[in-house]
DNA sequence: CTAGAGTTTGACACTGATGTCAATGTCAAG
DNA sequence: CTTGACATTGACATCAGTGTCAAACTCTAG
């Protein structure tokens, strides 16, 4: 598929998986005339990439993150000492952003409950659209 | 106590404190020569202002995300219908957020498990520096 | 009284993530 | 062949979050 489609289908502009790609989130095979072509593989990958960025992680740790997932399924234990060392502080940044939200999210039901809004819950959390 | 002390005490810089105070994420009482005094409060408080920002969550949501939990802990039923349809709109955005954030989070593990690198896990998760 | 540390406001600068626009190329449909 | 939709690259613009610096003020310690 095209970028056009890619982008329709992630929800993300044609502008920026560009520029995932240039941040080199990405990869894309080219046409004979040079359009950027995508798998279906790619539609996960865009969303994750999306999501990752939107929840304030770095371009350039979300392609620590990506890759270290992609070298655990294809099971290489490559793993320097040293790499190893940055995810787990990473890990940690990880781990308060997800407390942080948490509360968040627990503050925002509780209230929603307590105004007697609880139908607003059940269908915010009907579509579990979780990428 | 001053923003010198506060800022000390929260890891962040006096300078995003008083961005955070013109954002109107923050108030902060004035001594007689003009600087700013603190409370306690103030210290949880911007904790969790900048773990939400850097969360990936803009200021202005921040101020609706805090204002909230305010009114909730001062149990105050204020809630016009279409605020809270806002903060539903809001949760799901923050459930994608921690979502994806949490299999990021599930990746690193793994693959620290995976490489024989727990050791880096349990630090890691011992410091429990949850903000 | 003076020196030094901390504070105030305000301006300027930078970075990262995005939007937008321009000039050009490709391709399918009429 | 022409038109219109979609691609390409590259430049420029914007916004939020931060850093940094300057000039002036306050306070504490010596």
């Amino acid at each position: 598929m095209k970028i056009g489609e890619l982008a329709a289908r992630t929800g993300v502009t044609p502008r920026l998986i560009r520029y995932y790609e240039q941040q080199d989130l990405l990869e894309a095979d080219r046409a004979p005339n040079g359009y950027r072509t995508y798998t279906e593989a790619h539609v996960e990958r865009v969303s994750r990439v999306a999501g990752l960025v939107q929840a304030g992680i770095p371009t350039r740790l979300v392609k620590v993150l990506l890759d270290t997932e992609d070298s655990a399924a294809r099971d290489e234990p490559t793993c320097p000492r040293e790499v190893a060392e940055q995810l787990a502080t990473e890990l940690v940044g990880v781990q308060a952003r997800i407390d942080c939200l948490t509360r968040s999210r627990d503050s925002i039901r509780d209230f929603l409950t307590a105004t007697q809004h609880e139908v607003l819950l059940r269908e915010a959390e009907e579509p579990a659209v979780a990428v």
